[in-house]
DNA sequence: TAGTGGTCTAGACCACGTC
DNA sequence: ACGTGGTCTAGACCACTAC
């Protein structure tokens, strides 16, 4: 585990003994005195430690209070149903596009394989059990000249092994999804899930950004608009300094006027 | 200018200079001895200036490379327009709703007056010149029992000043946008804009975490749907570690981009 | 191997919340 | 006023990149 520098082993530990339920959330921590004393560690070494577990969400700091556990309904990568918000919005394929003349490059070569899916949300989320042999698809994508702005990993369901592996070893973006469309899943729906959080060292290092620089993370799933059930998963990762998400919200066609004393028939 | 500590003041005198192009995207900065040097400052110190401002995504640094500047553009992911499809699903306000049967109460007081608009982005959004005075709404949302996870800034534009001031001093989620559609402004339609970044020592404070925890920004228009103009402009922050927004998204066979496109003069 | 950023220590002092 | 986290220094060593 320890291939990482003191304070990140020491964050790991205590996360973990976080994690293990050895203090609940709202109770409060040892002192960073107790801590280095333990982890025969200087105080300064365990003050970046718990910097570290605070970007994580894990802990909360306050000068002259003390360390006390977030109550982390959504832990990270530990995401909770039901503290959610809810939003509705049109984009198609939330693919980014080329806003007028300019053309996304991929940086480095696209991986197109096979892999195993290990993890556990995205594997729910395709409707596969984890550790199953999926096609996957990974680019990098930005700008020729500058910096990449994004990560894309797509996990197809791998009912469609045979249909993708028919494809060009190199496809434009969005060919895999067009032919599984064109296949009789016409038209796929699509639910995002966003949020905010630090990137790991690859994705870091993928992106020539920081690992202190927050990235937004963009799960995303298609349906079947035939059989209903899921079709892909793609994983986002976006440089939080190079990509903002523009999304338009429309209301309910069948909705009713949001009083409720007035019937009106509405127009658009 | 700040009443901060040395690296909080070592890094905004660097970032200013970055700003003032001293050094142009994809320049290398001097190195940590020398900004010691100058600053006289420990290279620790320098150290976490840097960190600082990798954070806010104006640098990135590479051990044995040298530190270098961003392309810091910031780039709106559109939807493309070829696939961009229409949606029929309604949405209603984009506030956060209670899922099951938990409620959502608010912590401390909604404040509801009004205040001088000064964020250029967003005062442009509203349509309105920066330094205008407009009636705002303020609140900090959350679980009754636990910390908040929401903070939500309304500004109303200021044609609708005498609506507002005739509701409630303590209205409902919503009710001031109510009253304006009911006036003749509906159905009003809705853009979001979201990024991930890190949060103010305010923000951080309000939200009872740290300031070492991304948050999303969500920054939502809407738009009166008889007369096109601006009616509200909010920006909501929510801690990263306990709110995923979902979206679903619906296709449309119109490629229509209602928004005009908003070149980003440098707001960070 | 040289150069540059990252981490660590020991000790001191500062800043903030609480009593 | 006290206790706790936050910052700073000086110097040493580690980690990674480039040559």
């Amino acid at each position: 585990m320890p291939v990482h520098s003191r304070y990140q082993d020491i964050a790991s530990k205590i996360r973990e003994r976080i994690e293990a339920g050895e203090w609940p959330p709202g109770a409060r921590l040892p002192r960073l005195d107790d801590f280095a004393e333990e982890y025969g560690a200087n105080r300064d070494t365990i003050g970046r430690a718990i910097a570290l577990l605070e970007t994580e969400g894990y802990v909360w700091a306050v000068q002259g209070r003390g360390i006390s556990v977030r109550y982390g309904t959504m832990r990270p990568r530990r995401p909770r149903g039901d503290l959610v918000k809810r939003n509705e919005h049109a984009t198609g394929y939330s693919f980014p596009s080329a806003s007028s003349k300019e053309v996304w490059t991929r940086h480095g070569k696209a991986d197109n394989s096979s892999a195993l899916l290990t993890d556990a949300r995205l594997a729910k989320l395709l409707g596969v059990d984890p550790g199953t042999e999926v096609p996957r698809r990974l680019r990098v994508t930005g700008p020729a000249s500058e910096a990449p702005f994004q990560i894309g990993i797509s996990w197809i369901h791998p009912r469609f092994a045979d249909l993708v592996a028919s494809v060009d070893a190199n496809p434009a973006a969005g060919e895999w999804l067009y032919r599984i469309e064109k296949a009789g899943h016409w038209p796929i729906k699509w639910m995002e899930i966003h949020r905010a959080r630090m990137p790991s060292k690859e994705e870091a290092a993928l992106l020539e950004i920081s690992t202190n620089l927050p990235v937004l993370e963009i799960v995303r799933v298609g349906t079947s608009g035939t059989d209903e059930k899921p079709v892909e998963v793609t994983e986002y990762v976006v440089a939080s300094d190079r990509v903002e998400t523009v999304h338009i919200l429309h209301r309910d066609e069948t909705a009713q006027q949001p009083w409720p004393d007035e019937e009106q028939a509405g127009d658009r």
